[in-house]
DNA sequence: CGCCAGGGCCTCA
DNA sequence: TGAGGCCATGGC
């Protein structure tokens, strides 16, 4: 296998030594605590914790982790994570259980949306579909795009798909791997390219880039004090 | 007070 | 395709 980006596997290796395993995604447990697994990523999802994953990402978007959140507790405490639950709510009172993650009523409308594709017959009915195919059904619901498509495929389906996010950007930019103009997909690449076809790896290093992000390119300039 | 958070859509070139 | 405006709460 070509490896044109070693440079992307070091990084890796340099986040995974100096943050451990991230053990994403994070999942609610039953204190209402987000529990990240890090000894037991390969264990099977129930039907619930992939839909909390999808509205999850969907919830996060733009938006601190810690008001969506506060937003899934909300629907975990009016025992609203279910794909049965959450489609007899209207979007109305999806809006006001959601509140706290911000830009309620879009995402509101972007969850509806997503139950929409998904449908009666639940997660099942996709679980065998290749990930090209899957990603662009997730692709073609209104509010889900790359990224949130991605984390979706990746973490609640399980299927290989890097995600790209603000702060992988920002990384690589400061490595002086990407510009500015430089798309999601191009991005993207880079890390496909530059990896062994691995889940686990695609799973952490993402949670990765994410620790290793808060921590020094939250500000403006970004990657000040990066020891990496 | 201002800035921004684990984006995406729409509009207009 | 891509830049700019918009969506909104909560933490600091």
């Amino acid at each position: 296998m070509n490896h044109p980006h070693n440079i992307i596997f070091e990084l890796y290796k340099k986040l995974l030594f100096e943050y451990g395993p991230q053990g994403w995604w994070p999942l609610l447990n039953d204190s209402g605590e987000m529990i990240y697994r890090k000894n037991q990523l390969q264990r099977k999802l129930s039907a619930n914790q992939q839909l909390e994953i999808c509205l999850g990402a969907i919830l996060t978007q733009n938006t601190n982790w810690k008001n969506a959140t506060a937003a899934l507790r909300n629907l975990a405490e009016n025992k609203k994570l279910s794909m049965s639950a959450s489609k007899k709510l209207s979007q109305a009172q999806l809006a006001e259980l959601i509140r706290p993650a911000g830009y309620y009523n879009q995402k509101a409308s972007y969850i509806k949306n997503f139950l929409e594709l998904i449908g009666e017959n639940g997660f099942r009915s996709f679980e065998e579909l290749s990930v090209i195919k899957l990603r662009k059904k997730l692709l073609s619901v209104k509010g889900i795009g790359n990224e949130t498509a991605d984390c979706i495929l990746l973490y609640a389906f399980n299927k290989i798909s890097f995600v790209v996010d603000a702060y992988t950007t920002r990384i690589l930019t400061k490595m002086d791997q990407i510009s500015g103009k430089t798309n999601y997909i191009q991005v993207q690449n880079i890390f496909t390219e530059s990896l062994e076809r691995d889940i686990t790896i695609y799973k952490e290093y993402h949670g990765l880039l994410v620790a290793h992000g808060k921590k020094y390119y939250q500000k403006k300039p970004y990657g000040i004090g990066d020891p990496l």
